[in-house]
DNA sequence: CGGTAAGCGAGACGGTACGTCAGGTCTTGGG
DNA sequence: CCCAAGACCTGACGTACCGTCTCGCTTACCG
């Protein structure tokens, strides 16, 4: 678990109620086994074979201590990739916005090549009856992505690096959405060569250049 | 069911072996009311109230029958979805490859806009763990789509309109999966003006212009 | 099957109509081919095993074909029983009626040690909620043993050689039940030892003899 | 449900675990309506209509509670027989161990009269092939039958009412199995009359008295 | 330092849907 | 009119999880 990077545990399912009255307290190396197992389970056998009963039997835990902290499966899912995934995606800084934006898809594509992009994959289709969930996903997963690069975006309008009229939203979408639907509909690999090819594409546009 | 748009019908599931041999032949009428309930059910219950025995009961159809033809629950959602969704789409020729690239988006988000959209969004999150439902769903539905883009785009390059040296894939990518991901995971419209705004960009890029 | 035991063809079901009118003519060797299996299934699954699901698979028949000629699949066992077991029970006779009736017992126990004796206990008890099968089990299998067991005590006691005041039916039962019994309930075993030990008791009593 | 008569409960399936160790304890209450339903439908319907499905619709448990408690429907059929048929036949003393032999065969007779023996004939054939059932069924209502019956023997031996050289077995079977058949097979009454008939056939024997 | 208020595991409970099996009916084409 | 093949509706099977609900036990605070 990435303990620095997990901020606002305040507001997070199954994190709550750490303290204060009386009564015994919430056992964290339970709620650790929980997500352990959850995450191992939607891994190998995938959202198909994720179940609160199964994660309760191979956790050792209590079904009621599973419901008592998270409310639905989906949300128990979110937590467990959650837990296991960066708030911040680390990259390295280059010159230029544009090339800053690049590193960021491409850490965050290298950060979902392998268990990670398995489980969020399983997550993003299996939730998403559930809106509760949906909004989970987007407010947890997805904003964050969004907001770094909505960010890069704008100090690149600032510096001149990118068109000042630019659909910043639009922009957005053809950037991360790709990303999005080869995690969760497995049509081809998200390789750094794919991304490299998607950021050039959606940088330079398709009319023919200058 | 749209019949001069439903190609190959030999081949597709739930529709097989219509003649020939002894044995009573299959009911047409069943297989349509199977295919209607399937589709009303996905339109108002989304894929959470989509059952099989739900189907059986409201199409007055057996389990068994059901089973015959469908391998899954999400072939059917398949098959209920390109019963009712013109294979190809159609739309009116601009003067510009670009413009005819942009009708064509716009028909497509046109088309998902009501029913259509709300059941292939429903699809397209619930079969992910069925690996066969998935190249259902990648070869029926998305290959067709991409397809009749990268016709329009390799057009478009030898017209000079778009630049030959474009990654088509990352491009296609770029245009499509936004759509993909705003049906399925409900982040924002589907409306025209979001198609044209998202077009736009992809054509110009987000580099300041010539 | 014992062509020469079968008697009053015309009634029995599953043998009628055999000839007279138009359209082709009943096919026996496909008769033969459903008995034969419905007795080798009962033989070696049980009545738990015994469908008609089965028999039609297994003789290479239609269901149709059964359905049209036995009412029900217990109408069907029992057939399948009789068409292999004896109308008559042979036995050489004794010089006395009580010997006679040792002999005839013991040949009923005989017949039904193997393949028939596990063939009727499954009928027995399967039927039994079918009243037409009842009624066919009374009528064709037990009402023959009892007759033939009636006609011996009859004779026995114009002979002397039985009461006059015996309650025929009472020592009826008291012969010929625990012998059904033993059949379909399976408590203890059906040997020439054992019936002769109850054809004694029930020839002398229990009282303290003479 | 005949508590005083109902010994050793803990061994009885449908009856076990009924304290100690952590979780919820088993609901009572529940036990008692499904076995009370499970009655009313073999009286009511016959083994025929009775299903497991049925028993849980009718009284508002789980089908998986239901089986939880019983391996099979032939297992929960003959608890529920058991559980409203009391353990010891209850019976008057004569003078003789002979009228305590017929005494005990018309409390038997007089027990099985109503409903109960409509419950016992629907068990008695049903459960036939489920070999668990047949054991069941014959360790826990054939045998106390038997036991008393075989007591009564040995006392009446003792006391010289019955011939020393008595085959005990066969004795017990002339006397108990047809009343066994009369029930499941339905052939003739089990009227007290009978019943005097067939005690005094077996006590007396087919020869000529004395 | 003892009461009381949780947390925890185990596990029974009423449900819903699953996918399968067999029952009995029907509809083909062919003999 | 018979027969095989086989589609059809019905209904029950036994199983898997769901989410809820007791239980008896274990903490831990707070008066």
């Amino acid at each position: 678990m990435n303990t620095e990077t997990q901020q606002s545990t305040e507001t997070v399912p199954g994190a709550e109620r750490s303290s204060g009255g009386p009564g015994r307290r919430r056992d964290e190396a339970t709620r650790q086994k929980i997500l352990q197992v959850a995450f191992d389970t939607l891994r190998t056998d995938g959202l198909r074979g994720f179940t609160i009963e199964g994660v309760a039997l191979r956790s050792g835990a209590g079904k009621t201590t599973i419901y008592r902290w998270w409310p639905s499966k989906a949300a128990l899912a979110v937590d467990a990739f959650l837990d296991r995934f960066p708030a911040e995606i680390q990259c390295r800084g280059t010159g230029s916005v544009i090339g800053d934006l690049r590193e960021h898809m491409r850490a965050l594509a290298d950060n979902l090549a392998g268990d990670n992009g398995r489980v969020l994959g399983a997550i993003l289709s299996g939730g998403r009856d559930d809106p509760e969930t949906l909004q989970l996903y987007r407010e947890r997963i997805l904003m964050p992505w969004r907001e770094r690069g909505r960010r890069l975006l704008q100090r690149g309008i600032e510096a001149g690096e990118i068109r000042a009229d630019l659909a910043v939203d639009a922009a957005l979408d053809a950037l991360f959405m790709p990303l999005v639907v080869r995690l969760s509909i497995k049509v081809g690999k998200c390789d750094s060569e794919w991304v490299d090819s998607l950021c050039d594409t959606v940088v330079r546009g398709i009319r023919p250049g200058h």
